[in-house]
DNA sequence: ATAAAAAAGTCGCACTTGCAACTTTATGTG
DNA sequence: CACATAAAGTTGCAAGTGCGACTTTTTTAT
């Protein structure tokens, strides 16, 4: 939601850029990103396009960790990825910028207004992040996947202010997000359709009760 | 682990909280930490003693999100605590400064060398936050309570570089962590030993596979 | 337009888990 | 030291879940 640019003019931008070392790098569909570059030293923002940072287990699984799209953030610290089982993967043609984090938090010199607005931006995006995680972790909690949908739904109609909202990601995606098994989960969807608590319409859920 | 304060002098801290207009408040044991201003729009700092955030769901059930000690940032954001279900409970005496959020990111002189200083460990320490966070997830992540011992048994073996650890909590507190019924963990535990893949004595667990 | 691939949806069965109701062992606290 | 309180540990049973093997529908690519 937040770009780490708001409030920069574009000539800012092109110094902030100067500034910091920054290198910009393009893929295209179902490339890796950056595999070569140990994400854990960058802090990387997406210039346009959109991509998920996934986790692979030990046993081949592999679970969504992050979506990012437009003036998404990662990189160490600032998301996730600490070890080769994470990888980002772009789902479309992306254009990412690269920012190594010792030079963001060092550079050599920290007293221009654009690093500063840059850096207060990338608080606010950090927090939001946050806010996300624990939200994820909210719904992980809860231990019957009754329950974890039911989190669910409530965090994203609390987003939408009315009494449906549009799914962000596939069934399956879902299941992922919710670490649960998929077929375990539709089965109780299943139930909470026929117990009258929802109505599923493609990717529109519509909650019935309260 | 990190200081907010890392690399600042004594006169430094002081000038840096009436850039900031720092307020201190002091709490007894079990005492609940600034109950009265809502804990999103300020960043506090624990100066000394220790504390847990907990999360109090619709049932009663109450989980831990976070321990706090020493140096330890809490607020929005920089750790949780976004609704009335959260609590921040002193577990000793303890003094807490607080920071107003929008004086952190706009206060009146952002050029002082100590305002530079502070916001660079405020990153330090929200990277350390988001490996912890992402840390948990892994771990709820795992759909069986096994897989959320074993996950959990190799995150903590990795700090202590060795093939055991000490317990950082209680069996009952590792089960909220983990989100899972008391009872069952111990069944799972008791296999596991069972089974020879661990031994535990006390609080210490020593892995005996690979 | 059509084939191929992915996602959505269903179901039975075995296994895992939550829950309640205990007993036993630690940990305070006056 | 003794009493109270919390944590550790155990067990049976009912309920919930993972998993595999499907069918059907939707999406994507040629």
């Amino acid at each position: 939601m937040n770009s780490p640019f708001e409030g920069l003019s574009k000539q800012q931008i092109v110094k902030l850029f100067q500034l910091l070392g920054v290198h910009t790098y393009t893929y295209h569909k179902n490339d890796e990103i950056i595999p070569t570059i140990k994400y854990e030293n960058i802090i990387g923002i997406i210039l346009y396009g959109s991509a998920q940072i996934i986790h692979i287990e030990y046993n081949g699984n592999d679970i969504i960790l992050e979506q990012l799209k437009e003036n998404s953030v990662f990189g160490t610290s600032i998301s996730a990825t600490n070890t080769e089982t994470y990888h980002i993967i772009a789902k479309e043609d992306i254009e990412v910028a690269v920012i190594d984090y010792d030079k963001l938090i060092h550079p050599s010199n920290s007293r221009h207004s654009y690093y500063n607005i840059f850096l207060r931006n990338l608080f606010d995006i950090i927090n939001e992040k946050f806010m996300t995680k624990n939200e994820r972790i909210k719904i992980l909690e809860q231990k019957q996947i009754r329950n974890k949908l039911l989190a669910f739904f409530a965090s994203e109609q609390k987003k939408t202010h009315s009494n449906y909202f549009i799914m962000p990601f596939s069934f399956k995606d879902l299941a992922d997000y919710l670490a649960v098994n998929r077929s375990a989960m539709f089965r109780e969807i299943k139930n909470l359709k026929e117990e009258g608590f929802i109505q599923v319409k493609g990717k529109k859920i519509t909650l019935l009760y309260k």
